[in-house]
DNA sequence: TTATGTATGTAATATCATAACACGTCAAGA
DNA sequence: TCTTGACGTGTTATGATATTACATACATAA
């Protein structure tokens, strides 16, 4: 698994293993990673931390791409469809799968103090709502899971 | 446990349960559920749906409440500060909680073909997430689960 | 080549949410 | 009693987030 946002580890290693990942993914699938999606997808894994629409826009936008939401919008939908970011609802923000193309149900640590967004491996937590669904008969097919809280880091600090 | 709102029930009855319980909760607590506040919740009870704050604004508004956002933003924070509503990030909107008081860890089913919303009970969904988190160090202090499907009767049209 | 689907760009607008300030009420304390 | 401060409500104004609709470009395949 990758490193989890809140250690420290290689950045520049674990973001281009996420990319060559992503690339191959969407080659395999037939979808199309054209240069606004890519590029987009390597603003998140820059960044490593949850991102608001417009300031994906701002940053595509400086590089001669277009500078109107629906640009932004576009790209972060098709990479939260082909699995290679999440949304963040709480934060009305956006994330680079930390690891693409493993089946997960992602589940999100939020630190409320410095923001860092961590995904954990959460299938023990779909199960378990799963289950909790089928009491009810619902059926689920997608979740999110987001949890606020305090990181490592922060906790120390108080 | 109050039925789940994808069943036939007696909704009349289930709301003016949960009203109660209100008023009896905040009473303890200190808490003051003013007019607005208290009506704001009976709003949400009698749609039995989550609804924006702007709609919700519209009926506050029409029975002679303040018609600006603040008014039902306000209320709304209020009521769920107090456990007496949840807030649907998925959907922008809020929902009465239907059995306030007894701890509760929610989840939130949520059909995408007609927009309703159950509050499932969620305790082991929390337990995994807590100890999925806590492999990382992160402490949870609120979660937001909420799992897009389809209920019961949509199954059976489709 | 021409047709077709998909991707991108832009303008305009819709929707959701908060900041900042004014006013009224009520209760504690001087 | 008068003052003070906390709280709730209302309003204006603005900010932040997201989508619709339409035009243009580009790929691919008949
Ligand atoms: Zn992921
Ligand atoms: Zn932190
Ligand atoms: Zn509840
Ligand atoms: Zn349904």
């Amino acid at each position: 698994m990758t490193a989890p946002a809140f250690q420290l580890h290689d950045h520049a290693h674990c973001s281009g293993d996420v990319l060559a990942r992503a690339e191959a993914l969407t080659t395999a699938s037939g979808a199309r990673l054209t240069p606004v999606r890519r590029r987009a997808l390597e603003i998140l894994l820059e960044a490593h931390r949850a991102m608001g629409a417009y300031e994906v826009l701002q940053r595509l936008a400086a590089e001669g791409y277009g500078n109107q939401p629906p640009v932004a919008y576009r790209a972060l939908e098709f990479l939260v469809e082909q699995g290679l970011a999440h949304r963040i609802r709480r934060l009305n923000a956006f994330t680079a799968c930390m690891h693409p193309g493993e089946a997960h149900a992602p589940a999100f640590l939020i630190c409320r103090a410095c923001d860092t967004v961590a995904e954990a491996a959460a299938a023990p937590v779909r199960a378990a709502l799963d289950a909790a669904a089928a009491d009810l008969g619902f059926v689920v097919e997608r979740a999110n899971i987001e949890a606020l809280g305090l990181c490592p880091a922060c906790q120390a600090q108080a």
